[in-house]
DNA sequence: TGTAATGTCTCTAGTGACTAGAGGTTCAAG
DNA sequence: CTTGAACCTCTAGTCACTAGAGACATTACA
């Protein structure tokens, strides 16, 4: 049994986040000590590095309350984890075509001055002005 | 001289949202009417079309602030709106590196289980509970 | 055993960029 | 002059935390 500090060590998780995850039931109510301490064992510590990893992942607290929900019922189908999983490639998929599009725009923009003359004659501020000067949407 | 709503109308930009600009103080108070209502002219309307599209492509308020104080100089040098453009396209490259690695992943994670098993068997959900299944840092 | 340092507790409030809703007022059309 | 849409302010909610206050618990060392 180890305290939130060291389990907040081992998983790279901040405290405070610890106790939000509990919070928002990610994380089952640790046992406490006498002195009204969290503690924490081996079940604990897999669960916090599977929320962990989940996140830098890119799920959201929801998605992985689902998928949890689902570890903690190993004999139901899995499609709803798949399906999370699809869906959070999807999202990534999109946000990478969106920014292509924002870095090939800013790029052009801030190639337009090079920062040396006065705001009146700016490129950049003037491509922000007026979007006709874009090449394409985004 | 026009509403908040036909602003709104012109520029994509919510009513709400507008209002949220004034107080953040990247739109100057507008002019009200005697019923105390927001009157708007064609200045109103670029400032908030410059707001707009340097959102759309990702400044932050504060940048845009900063952006704005440059465009109210027209004399002053433009150093600092191309630093805030290029440090954007910074921004939004460590983004897209970032998508990257997480697009890989999730395709690997996702094409490890179809869907039609068990929770106990899913590869999506195995690979969650235990980073050493992943290829790459991410 | 005493004490000091560090760790932990709960609670509240703040972040960024909005969005939603309540309850009341003003405007424009007919 | 009435009706209904648009407008006003204010508060609170979103997401996933983060920061800080003030109090209590644990641990290390003398």
């Amino acid at each position: 049994m180890f305290s939130i500090g060291e389990l907040s060590r081992r998983t790279k998780v901040k405290v405070p986040t610890i106790r939000y995850y509990e919070e928002m039931g990610l994380l089952v109510e640790a046992e406490r000590t006498s002195g009204n301490q969290r503690r924490y064992d081996k079940a604990g510590l897999e669960r916090l590095s599977f929320i962990r990893h989940a996140r830098d992942l890119g799920f959201s607290i929801e998605a992985i309350s689902s998928l949890i929900e689902l570890q903690d019922h190993p004999d139901r189908s899995c499609e709803a984890a798949t399906d999370i999983a699809v869906s959070q490639l999807a999202d990534v998929r999109a946000k990478i075509k969106r920014l292509k599009l924002l870095e090939k725009e800013l790029t052009r923009i801030s190639k337009g001055c090079d920062g040396h003359g006065i705001s009146e004659d700016c490129y950049v501020l003037a491509s922000l002005a007026d979007h006709e000067l874009c090449e394409r949407e985004h």
